[in-house]
DNA sequence: TCGAATGAAAG
DNA sequence: CTTTCATTCGA
């Protein structure tokens, strides 16, 4: 099977530069589709053709209603060359790159504006205190924010298939348009540029620095608008003064530390968590996880990773672990091998057996798919790197191989995080309906995705075939990116795993549903491998 | 296969 | 200017 070039995806679509959402090719009439949960279900955000796709990693969940409402006329929007970005002036064709995770936090959180301006207007600054926000959010939430980052990233790769980013294409045009010749001042050099001020070596930065660590932790504690501006205000109140002391203090001194608990506990006494948000919702509000950093925030050494218990799966981030170039030529991209890193050595928790690592399987016996090409994934019952994180967030945080919640929705009813879907449950003949166990469904009233049976499906696999081409097509409406194994396989035929005792086992995937665990528990598999027909191209992520 | 550079938002 | 992250480029 020739290897199929990720951008024949979207250079089939006429309509790329068009701006509008193209949706997909395939207008088939009403139809549902159904897959196994190891197929990648993703997160329906909105099946409105007309919401414009711009707005779609920033307000996926209109449905929702936003704690920090945003000022009318500021909804967040992908800007593309038709909207020239903060006063830049730019050539009308030129194009941005897409928002990484963290440009999209700090966007959404600039514009919820919960900094109050009399408090920092300044967006340097405001930078810094982000930054340190950001450093401080929970994993679930910043993969909130990745997963928008790779909507970002797929939709812009829609729009603009043959985009490429050039580093340095751009400073040409600047230092034309700048007509001086101007020195290649390198700006992150420190030498080129001005250095403004700060010859007081460090004291104003220090107390900035300070300033910013300060607010920061004030977010993290929920604090946001007039209570931080209070907050702030006690804070320099009495605290300003301290500032020099502390600055040398955190040179290697070793002050007392009575005496700045004393005095920062007494400027800012008791500070009232507000912060009950739910937490995996799609602004950039302080959440939950404000915890009990009574009084004084500490200004340095602050729970980072507020996860109480360190969690080892998935600590490759999202964006990296699905990451694949966006610009490097299409064929040349292998985009399994940031899955091979990703997956090579995860260590996996499951009820059944914590902290268990399961490598990836070596086969024995005929093979026919490129070892190299193979992607693992977990499957039922257990969290699929393969689904995204929902963000659906409203209050319920779906489990990752159950974006839309659906376990929790009564069998044959509408997911109420998700009316598009039905949830059916099949259960093994005989056996009382378990949630947890038999193969579950998503119906799906939308139209648009292409149910044909490829060869090598059967028909009794019709139910849990549905294009995975329709998904990528379909990608920009939904939350979630579809996390695909092997986009292009002709059917897989047969999925290997390996257990706990890492016997190997394979079958088709309903089969999954069915193994029996020794303990009478369901137990799903820890990896699957897919395999294929032929080659294939085992797009993660488009 | 590195580290350095660039640029995404914003005012 | 300032942040983090993704990507490219040159050595």
């Amino acid at each position: 099977m020739p290897a199929i070039r990720e951008h024949d995806i979207v250079s089939t679509n006429a309509d790329d530069d068009d701006g509008m959402p193209p949706l997909v090719d395939n207008p088939n009439p009403s139809m549902t589709f159904t897959f196994f949960t190891d197929m990648s279900p993703i997160t329906a955000l909105s099946a409105d053709p007309t919401v414009p796709f711009e707005t779609i990693w920033e307000n996926p969940v209109p449905a929702s209603p936003l704690e920090f409402a945003e000022p009318p006329g500021t909804q967040a929007t992908f800007h593309g060359p038709e909207r020239v970005s903060h006063g830049k002036k730019r050539d009308a064709s030129y194009i941005p790159r897409p928002p990484n995770a963290f440009i999209l936090f700090r966007s959404s959180f600039i514009r919820s504006q919960q900094v109050p301006e009399k408090v920092e207007g300044n967006h340097s600054t405001l930078s810094k205190i982000i930054g340190k926000y950001w450093k401080t959010l929970p994993r679930e939430e910043r993969e909130v924010w990745e997963a928008k980052a790779l909507v970002a990233q797929a939709e812009h790769r829609r729009r603009y298939p043959d985009w490429r980013f050039r580093p340095g294409a751009n400073a040409l045009a600047k230092l034309k348009v700048k007509d001086g010749p101007q020195t290649p001042s390198r700006r992150r050099s420190g030498q080129g540029g001005r250095k403004p001020k700060a010859n007081s070596a460090g004291k104003s930065r220090k107390s900035g620095d300070e300033r910013c660590a300060m607010i920061a932790d004030l977010l993290v504690e929920g604090k946001t608008g007039v209570d931080l501006e209070d907050a702030v205000k006690r804070w320099e109140d009495c605290a300003g003064r301290d500032v020099d002391r502390k600055a040398n203090n955190a040179n290697g001194g070793d002050e007392p530390k009575e005496v700045a608990l004393a005095n920062e506990s007494k400027c800012h006494e008791q500070s009232i968590s507000h912060g009950a948000r739910d937490s995996v919702n799609a602004d950039a509000s302080p959440s939950i996880r404000a915890k009990s950093n009574e009084g004084c925030p500490p200004t340095q050494a602050r729970a980072q990773t507020p996860d109480a218990i360190p969690d080892h799966r998935f600590r490759v981030p999202l964006t990296a672990m699905f990451k694949r170039s966006l610009s490097a030529p299409a064929d040349q991209i292998t985009s399994h091998d940031s899955f091979d890193s990703a997956f090579a050595n995860i260590t996996y928790d499951t009820e059944d057996s914590p902290q268990r690592t399961c490598s990836p399987p070596s086969f024995s016996g005929e093979q026919r798919e490129d070892a190299a090409h193979a992607v693992f994934c977990e499957s039922i019952g257990n969290l699929s790197p393969l689904v995204l994180p929902s963000i659906l967030g409203d209050g319920v945080p779906a489990r990752w191989n159950d974006p839309y919640n659906l376990l929790e929705t009564p069998i044959g009813l509408a997911s109420t995080n998700c009316p598009e879907l039905t949830y059916a449950l099949d259960s093994p003949s005989g056996s009382p309906v378990d949630q947890s166990f038999g193969t579950y469904s998503f119906y799906s009233t939308n139209p648009d995705f292409d149910r044909t049976i490829p060869p090598g499906y059967t028909q009794d696999m019709q139910n849990s075939y549905c294009s995975l081409k329709s998904w990528a097509d379909c990608a920009p409406l939904y939350e979630q990116i579809p996390i695909f194994v092997n986009e292009y396989a002709e059917a897989p035929t047969a999925y290997d795993w390996c257990t706990t005792n890492n016997s190997m086992y394979r079958g088709r995937p309903d089969a999954l549903n069915h193994y029996p665990s020794d303990t009478g528990r369901f137990v799903g598999p820890d990896m699957i491998r897919v395999h294929t027909e032929g080659g294939y191209l085992p797009t993660v992520a488009y």
